[in-house]
Formats: structure tokens, C-alpha cells, sequence
DNA sequence: TCCTTGTAGATGCATATGCATGTATATAAT
DNA sequence: ATTATATACATGCATATGCATCTACAAGGA
């Protein structure tokens, strides 16, 4: 084979499966949402995180860490959840620049009806394919790559 | 806690760190590729199917098979490639329907120089990451999900 | 042959994303 | 104060994606 050819090698066949295990657990947690007719699971994370912040609030840059987003997509993010009425956007108090987020009643219960929708696909499709021993050493493994 | 509220779960570790660590991967790879100029990485993998198929092409939806790729994904995705030149179909002689994929030249030397950067970043991204002996048991367990 | 049903692939429309930049405010240096 | 630079967030524009549907051809009856 020429130099340029593609061999497979352990890390490829790990990147393959990676990307084929994330996108196959995602489909099956975004399709259970859809078919409750809930909300897509990006906004679980933020209704979550906003809503453990407690009645202080989150500022929408600490939000954007935790999730990882970039800024523009978290932006357009919350522009989406805000216009559905489950966060509420208030300016800060002592940052002309920032927003300070917090969850709304509604967003509450919306985020209550999709935790049990998402825990099941969740058990479905990890926690049925993998022992606890398992998924402890799988995990493990997984925190190498953050 | 109530009974619709978030516990942590071995589940959901796993999951929770299978995403990040398939987008942190891809976000190497993508940007690797990009920054030498190269398409994305979704071409490489449609490119390198067609390729290996050799000289008898490949029919679009065995590559959708292949790549398990939504079908109106796959042919926007030849658009695009087959626009820039590096895939080129033609219709199939034994089904009206359908279209055969060839790799041009142009398709062999895009793609032949996309791999060592594409192996770069995977080495980089995975197998640093990982002993032979970790990344074959993680690429078992990821199995699982398959 | 005609009709029905199935399959390969494309595409219009709505929505989402990436990138670059814009606006507004903060912070620091002069 | 003035000017420069950095930070928080939004947005215009191009491109990509999801969904539903469309066209064209195939295959199997009646």
C-alpha cells in the first residue's frame, strides 16, 4: 500500500465507533423526545443548567461553558427557548453587557416531562448494553478524550 | 428529590462523555482539515468508499448504506463533491434509476492528501490518549452501541 | 397492456449552523 | 476625560440539515 493509502489502526477504529455510538444513542434519546412531543435535547441541557442555578440565575457566558456551545449558537439557542417561553432574559444588574437567565415555571414542567422521556432512552440505549462494571470502565476511558 | 428530577447515573456519564468526546475528536479532525485547506470530513469518507470500490463505481445508495447517511444527506453531499469535481455519476446501465459513483483523479489526490492529516489528527486526538491495549477494549465496549 | 406498489434519487421549504462582524458596555492606560 | 482594548451578546449572510414530497424507473400482478 502507498504511504498516502488508509490503513486501520486502533485509533481509527476507536474514532469510528465513537462517532457511530454517539450519533446512534442521540438518535434514539432526540426520536423518544420527538414522538412525546417534547422539546429537542439540546434544550434539556440548558433548562437544567439554568434551572440548578436557583433563583439567582445564570449568566448566559457561564452557561455557555458549561454546555460548550459557542456563543453564537447558545445565542440562538436561548432566543429559541426564551420565545417558547421556558427562560426568561433579564438585563444584569452589574453588567450593562450581560443577560441574566432564569427558568420559568413553564420551562420547569417542560423540563420535568422530558426527564423521565430522556432517562428511559438513556437506560435503553446505554445502560442495556453495558454492565455497571462496564459503563464505570467505559466512562473512565471516555474522561481521557475531555 | 422528586421523582421527575435529574440523579446522576452511570448511564448518563457515559453518555454525557461519548458526546464530548466525539465532538472534541471531530472538532481536531475538522480543524486540521480546514486548516490545510481540505474538505470537510465527511467528503474524505465518501471519497474513500468510491475509491475502494475501484473501477466498477459504487451505486449511491450502497454508499448510503455505507456511510449511514440519511439518503437526501448523501445526495446533497455528492452535489457538493461532484460540483468540486472529485466524484463524478453516471447513470446506471442495469437501473434507470439509479447512479453509478466513480472517483476522478482529482477525487484520488484531494483524498490521498486529506488522509495524512486526517491520520495526524487521529493519532493525535486518539491514540496519544490511549495505550493499544485501552483502545482496543474501549473500541469493544464501544461496540456495544452499534 | 394497464394498474398498483416499491425503490432510487432529487428538491422545495423551513429551520439550524458557521463565520464574520456589529453593537453595547466594561476595563485599563494615558 | 480620552482613547484603546477586551468582553457580552446579537445578527446578516451563506451554507447545511430535516422533513415531506416529487419524479422517474422497476417489478409484480390482473
Amino acid at each position: 500500500m502507498h504511504r498516502s493509502d488508509q490503513e486501520t489502526s486502533h485509533s481509527q477504529t476507536v474514532w469510528t465507533r465513537l462517532v457511530r455510538a454517539a450519533t446512534a444513542v442521540q438518535a434514539r434519546i432526540e426520536t423518544a423526545l420527538k414522538a412525546e412531543g417534547l422539546p429537542p435535547l439540546g434544550w434539556y441541557d440548558a433548562l437544567w443548567e439554568v434551572e440548578r442555578a436557583g433563583p439567582e440565575g445564570l449568566r448566559q457566558f457561564e452557561l455557555q461553558q458549561r454546555l460548550l456551545l459557542p456563543q453564537y449558537g447558545l445565542s440562538r439557542l436561548l432566543a429559541r427557548i426564551a420565545e417558547a417561553g421556558l427562560i426568561a432574559r433579564a438585563p444584569c444588574p452589574v453588567d450593562g453587557r450581560g443577560h441574566i437567565l432564569m427558568i420559568t415555571a413553564e420551562g420547569r414542567r417542560v423540563r420535568a416531562a422530558m426527564w423521565p422521556v430522556y432517562a428511559a432512552a438513556m437506560a435503553e440505549a446505554v445502560g442495556a448494553k453495558l454492565t455497571e462494571a462496564e459503563a464505570e470502565l467505559l466512562a473512565g476511558l471516555l474522561a481521557r478524550f475531555v
